[in-house]
RNA sequence: GGGGAGAUACCAAAGUGGCCAACUGGGGCAGACUGUAAAUCUGCUGGCGUACGCCUUCGUAAGUUCGAAUCUUGCUCUCCCCA
């Protein structure tokens, strides 16, 4: 796994790159369709390579764990073959789960013990064997398995949790160096950058993550409540020290301002849920900012979704017919948004890079991001 | 022609003397959603008011009562059964 970055000055720390695998080269800064259980809900991977052009996606080590299980993902080859889908993947570690789950869980220095929630069955999360779990997924790029502590905590714990987590990935790392890929191609290992909203823990993490030399760093713990301001500053203070010749991903963000602030800020590489699952609920994002498609003012407007989008639903479909389809319910609209919002992220972020290369982001992305405040 | 049942808000449907501006569901309107336990969740849904509250509503007209969606009578309409 190789990054090369390839960017002209300009007064942004925004850098524009190619992060190559064996499943095939990411152009970035790079959104990435979350599929947590092995799809991204509602759309084909047909579509996600030719309408949203997506180049990696996400998969989820504590759903895929529980359902369909390893043994099925084993036997099936891997998670690629298994879902068919043949460029990169990345898999949270269920470092995110330890934290969302929070009412089913508890955490010690071993690992986490939490109850499945399809069955209330117990299990058991160490650092070691979610390597082994996303081993046996086969995705390219793993992550470490972390603490993500909530957006109000106390000094005192975001310390201890901290702490934790960089032993967690002192383990994730030897227990990774000690296992091999099973289907033939490398698989890189993440680590997670925590230590919630204070300059010091953060500064502090980014160096001893720093240490580990690894294809690539992680932002984690961010956009969990905390205001956008704060999570910029954070994300300021971690990338002064995370190596500037590794990509990095800032975890589970965001709307699409914060993708352009945090390029801006020097973040690669982003994943979020609000593409897809805001879209199933029936808002789209465009250049000009958010739409409600259940709202009534869309009733009678037969112009097209977007006729700009890369994807043809949006192109070919009008508005007072999606909305009608939101109305009823119908699944086809959970569709229709989720492949326009994907292709939409898809945009922004091919834009930012193209930007990025003629040295003029930074006058860009400040009209863009006004531009995006709106809402239709 | 004879017998029976019923009319409640946009729809359906509870309520059968005061705790009823009226349960609940649907529909409608709006909001939320950031490493997905989410095709989910929340709020509002007679009028005016931020609110205490006030006003107008339970087919219609009249009546009983301190008080009526609830009881009585007339009328109108609907449905069912028998001829």
């Amino acid at each position: 796994m190789k990054f090369t970055l390839e960017y002209k000055a300009d007064n942004s720390r925004a850098r524009a790159g190619v992060l190559s695998t064996d499943h095939g080269d990411i152009h970035t800064p790079i959104f990435m369709p979350v599929g947590t259980a092995a799809t991204v809900k509602g759309v084909f991977h047909r579509d996600l390579k030719s309408e949203v052009k997506a180049e990696i996606i996400l998969g989820n080590t504590y759903h895929l764990y529980l359902r369909p299980g390893l043994d099925i993902l084993h036997r099936a080859g891997g998670l690629h073959k298994f879902s068919a889908w043949d460029k990169p993947i990345l898999t949270d570690s269920g470092g995110f789960q330890v934290f969302s789950l929070a009412d089913c869980r508890k955490i010690t220095e071993e690992g986490c013990k939490f109850s499945s929630h399809i069955d209330g069955s117990k299990h058991l999360f160490t650092p070691e064997n979610v390597i082994d779990t996303q081993r046996i997924i086969g995705a390219d790029i793993m992550m470490a398995f972390d603490e993500c502590p909530p957006a109000m905590a106390e000094r005192s714990y975001a310390e201890k949790s901290l702490a934790l987590t960089h032993r967690w990935l002192k383990r994730c790392y030897n227990h990774y160096e000690q296992t091999e890929p099973l289907y033939g191609h490398f698989q890189a290992l993440f680590p997670i950058v925590q230590g919630c909203v204070f300059r010091d823990l953060r500064s502090e993490s980014a160096k001893y993550v720093s240490d580990f030399d690894a294809k690539g760093y992680a932002i984690g713990g961010l956009a969990v409540g905390e205001p956008a301001e704060q999570m910029y500053e954070m994300i300021e203070v971690v990338n002064e020290v995370l190596p500037t010749d590794r990509p990095r991903y800032l975890m589970g963000v965001g709307t699409p301002a914060n993708i352009l602030e945090a390029i801006d800020r020097g973040v690669d590489m982003f994943d979020c849920v609000m593409p897809t699952r805001n879209g199933r609920n029936g808002m789209l994002f465009t250049w000009n900012g958010t739409m409600n498609m259940r709202n009534k003012k869309w009733e009678d407007d037969f112009t097209p979704i977007d006729s700009t989008s890369n994807s043809f639903a949006s192109r070919q479909y009008t508005k007072a017919y999606l909305r009608h389809l939101n109305i009823s319910g119908e699944m086809l609209a959970a569709q229709i948004a989720s492949m326009h919002n994907l292709a939409f992220y898809l945009e922004l972020v091919s834009v930012a890079r193209e930007k990025i290369i003629d040295g003029t982001f930074k006058q860009w992305k400040d009209g863009i991001v006004n531009q995006l405040s709106q809402r239709l």
